[in-house]
DNA sequence: GCCAACGTTGGC
DNA sequence: GCCAACGTTGGC
Protein backbone atom coordinates (compact mmCIF):
# COMPACT_ATOMS: atom_id res chain seq x y z
CA UNK A 1 0.00 0.00 0.00
CA UNK A 2 1.01 2.99 -1.15
CA UNK A 3 0.79 6.82 0.25
CA UNK A 4 -0.45 9.75 -2.04
CA UNK A 5 -1.01 14.21 -1.29
CA UNK A 6 -3.31 15.33 -3.73
CA UNK A 7 -3.71 18.82 -4.17
CA UNK A 8 -7.22 20.03 -5.31
CA UNK A 9 -8.01 24.05 -5.26
CA UNK A 10 -11.14 24.10 -2.60
CA UNK A 11 -12.68 26.86 -5.10
CA UNK A 12 -13.10 23.59 -7.94
CA UNK A 13 -13.68 20.49 -5.25
CA UNK A 14 -13.16 21.11 -1.89
CA UNK A 15 -13.03 18.09 0.96
CA UNK A 16 -16.55 19.42 1.40
CA UNK A 17 -17.56 19.26 -1.83
CA UNK A 18 -16.24 15.55 -2.19
CA UNK A 19 -17.98 14.56 1.61
CA UNK A 20 -20.88 15.97 -0.26
CA UNK A 21 -20.85 13.81 -3.58
CA UNK A 22 -22.65 10.20 -3.94
CA UNK A 23 -19.99 7.61 -1.94
CA UNK A 24 -17.97 10.78 -0.62
CA UNK A 25 -15.93 10.03 -4.11
CA UNK A 26 -15.46 12.19 -6.56
CA UNK A 27 -12.83 12.02 -10.06
CA UNK A 28 -9.36 13.25 -9.75
CA UNK A 29 -10.20 15.32 -13.17
CA UNK A 30 -7.84 18.29 -14.84
CA UNK A 31 -4.14 16.54 -14.38
CA UNK A 32 -2.41 17.93 -17.10
CA UNK A 33 1.28 17.11 -15.64
CA UNK A 34 2.76 13.76 -16.74
CA UNK A 35 4.91 12.74 -13.71
CA UNK A 36 1.69 13.42 -12.01
CA UNK A 37 -0.66 11.44 -14.49
CA UNK A 38 2.24 8.47 -14.63
CA UNK A 39 1.84 7.97 -10.72
CA UNK A 40 -1.88 7.55 -11.04
CA UNK A 41 -1.37 5.13 -14.19
CA UNK A 42 1.91 3.33 -12.78
CA UNK A 43 1.91 3.43 -9.04
CA UNK A 44 -1.59 3.69 -7.57
CA UNK A 45 -3.56 0.71 -6.16
CA UNK A 46 -7.30 0.88 -4.65
CA UNK A 47 -7.01 1.31 -1.16
CA UNK A 48 -4.08 3.89 -1.29
CA UNK A 49 -4.15 6.65 1.33
CA UNK A 50 -4.78 10.53 0.69
CA UNK A 51 -3.75 13.39 2.18
CA UNK A 52 -6.77 15.76 0.66
CA UNK A 53 -4.72 18.82 0.01
CA UNK A 54 -6.67 22.36 -0.25
CA UNK A 55 -3.83 24.55 -2.51
CA UNK A 56 -4.17 27.98 -3.83
CA UNK A 57 -6.52 29.44 -1.24
CA UNK A 58 -6.34 31.51 1.97
CA UNK A 59 -4.80 28.07 4.18
CA UNK A 60 -3.34 25.57 2.63
CA UNK A 61 -3.15 22.53 4.10
CA UNK A 62 -4.13 19.25 4.58
CA UNK A 63 -7.78 19.22 5.35
CA UNK A 64 -9.10 15.46 5.28
CA UNK A 65 -8.18 11.80 4.52
CA UNK A 66 -9.21 9.61 1.58
CA UNK A 67 -8.39 6.74 -0.37
CA UNK A 68 -7.69 5.99 -3.67
CA UNK A 69 -11.33 4.37 -5.06
CA UNK A 70 -10.57 3.11 -8.93
CA UNK A 71 -7.56 2.21 -11.02
CA UNK A 72 -6.65 4.50 -13.30
CA UNK A 73 -8.91 5.82 -16.42
CA UNK A 74 -9.14 8.40 -19.10
CA UNK A 75 -10.41 11.99 -17.72
CA UNK A 76 -13.37 13.06 -19.83
CA UNK A 77 -12.79 16.52 -19.50
CA UNK A 78 -9.75 15.97 -22.18
CA UNK A 79 -12.36 15.66 -25.08
CA UNK A 80 -14.97 18.31 -23.58
CA UNK A 81 -14.15 21.77 -25.99
CA UNK A 82 -16.32 23.61 -23.16
CA UNK A 83 -13.63 22.15 -20.51
CA UNK A 84 -11.31 24.27 -19.13
CA UNK A 85 -9.25 21.12 -19.22
CA UNK A 86 -10.18 20.59 -23.09
CA UNK A 87 -6.61 19.17 -24.65
CA UNK A 88 -7.44 18.97 -28.58
CA UNK A 89 -4.26 16.62 -29.28
CA UNK A 90 -6.21 13.93 -27.29
CA UNK A 91 -7.59 11.28 -29.82
CA UNK A 92 -10.26 9.33 -28.23
CA UNK A 93 -8.50 5.90 -28.67
CA UNK A 94 -5.30 7.05 -27.36
CA UNK A 95 -6.17 9.30 -24.61
CA UNK A 96 -3.63 11.45 -23.24
CA UNK A 97 -4.87 12.55 -19.67
CA UNK A 98 -6.05 9.48 -16.90
CA UNK A 99 -7.46 10.04 -13.26
CA UNK A 100 -8.52 8.27 -10.89
CA UNK A 101 -11.34 8.33 -8.21
CA UNK A 102 -10.88 9.43 -4.94
CA UNK A 103 -13.12 8.54 -2.23
CA UNK A 104 -13.09 10.99 1.08
CA UNK A 105 -12.96 9.08 4.68
CA UNK A 106 -12.71 11.80 7.18
CA UNK A 107 -12.78 15.28 7.10
CA UNK A 108 -10.07 16.64 9.23
CA UNK A 109 -8.69 19.81 10.76
CA UNK A 110 -6.33 21.65 8.47
CA UNK A 111 -2.86 21.00 9.28
CA UNK A 112 -2.01 24.30 7.82
CA UNK A 113 1.67 24.38 5.26
CA UNK A 114 3.16 26.85 8.08
CA UNK A 115 2.65 23.90 10.65
CA UNK A 116 3.64 21.39 7.95
CA UNK A 117 7.09 23.40 7.23
CA UNK A 118 7.76 23.49 10.59
CA UNK A 119 7.62 19.93 11.66
CA UNK A 120 10.76 18.61 12.17
CA UNK A 121 9.83 15.24 11.51
CA UNK A 122 8.43 16.79 8.39
CA UNK A 123 11.62 18.06 6.61
CA UNK A 124 11.77 15.88 3.71
CA UNK A 125 8.23 15.38 2.63
CA UNK A 126 7.83 15.99 -1.25
CA UNK A 127 5.16 18.26 -1.27
CA UNK A 128 7.43 20.79 0.83
CA UNK A 129 10.45 20.81 -1.46
CA UNK A 130 11.16 24.18 -2.92
CA UNK A 131 9.69 24.74 -5.65
CA UNK A 132 7.70 21.68 -5.83
CA UNK A 133 4.40 22.24 -8.20
CA UNK A 134 3.47 18.70 -8.80
CA UNK A 135 -0.04 18.39 -7.53
CA UNK A 136 0.25 14.55 -6.72
CA UNK A 137 3.15 13.45 -5.23
CA UNK A 138 4.41 10.33 -3.31
CA UNK A 139 4.11 10.29 1.01
CA UNK A 140 6.35 8.05 2.73
CA UNK A 141 5.02 5.68 5.55
CA UNK A 142 7.08 7.38 8.33
CA UNK A 143 5.69 10.55 6.80
CA UNK A 144 1.96 9.55 6.35
CA UNK A 145 2.42 8.00 10.38
CA UNK A 146 3.60 11.37 11.68
CA UNK A 147 0.63 13.17 9.47
CA UNK A 148 -2.08 11.11 10.88
CA UNK A 149 -1.01 11.93 14.56
CA UNK A 150 -0.52 15.29 14.07
CA UNK A 151 -4.27 15.36 12.95
CA UNK A 152 -5.17 13.57 16.16
CA UNK A 153 -3.19 15.64 18.65
C1' DG B 1 -0.89 41.10 -8.01
C1' DC B 2 3.86 39.51 -7.72
C1' DC B 3 7.18 36.42 -8.89
C1' DA B 4 10.21 32.15 -8.19
C1' DA B 5 10.37 27.82 -9.90
C1' DC B 6 9.48 24.63 -13.06
C1' DG B 7 7.42 22.21 -17.34
C1' DT B 8 6.56 22.55 -22.23
C1' DT B 9 7.16 24.21 -26.83
C1' DG B 10 9.40 25.00 -30.95
C1' DG B 11 13.15 27.04 -33.81
C1' DC B 12 17.50 25.80 -35.10
C1' DG C 1 19.55 17.69 -28.78
C1' DC C 2 19.96 22.45 -27.12
C1' DC C 3 17.92 26.17 -25.02
C1' DA C 4 15.26 30.62 -25.09
C1' DA C 5 10.72 31.92 -24.72
C1' DC C 6 6.58 31.18 -22.88
C1' DG C 7 2.91 29.41 -19.79
C1' DT C 8 1.53 27.60 -15.34
C1' DT C 9 1.63 26.71 -10.41
C1' DG C 10 0.93 28.25 -6.07
C1' DG C 11 2.65 30.60 -1.89
C1' DC C 12 2.82 35.05 -0.26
Amino acid sequence: MNYWLMKSEPDEVSVDDALAAPRSTVPWTGVRNYQARNFMRDAMKVGDGVLFYHSSCAEPGIVGIARVASTAYPDPTQFDPKSPYFDPASRQDAPRWLLVDVQVQKKTRNLTLPELRADPDLQDLVVLKRGNRLSITPVEPRHWKTILQRLQG
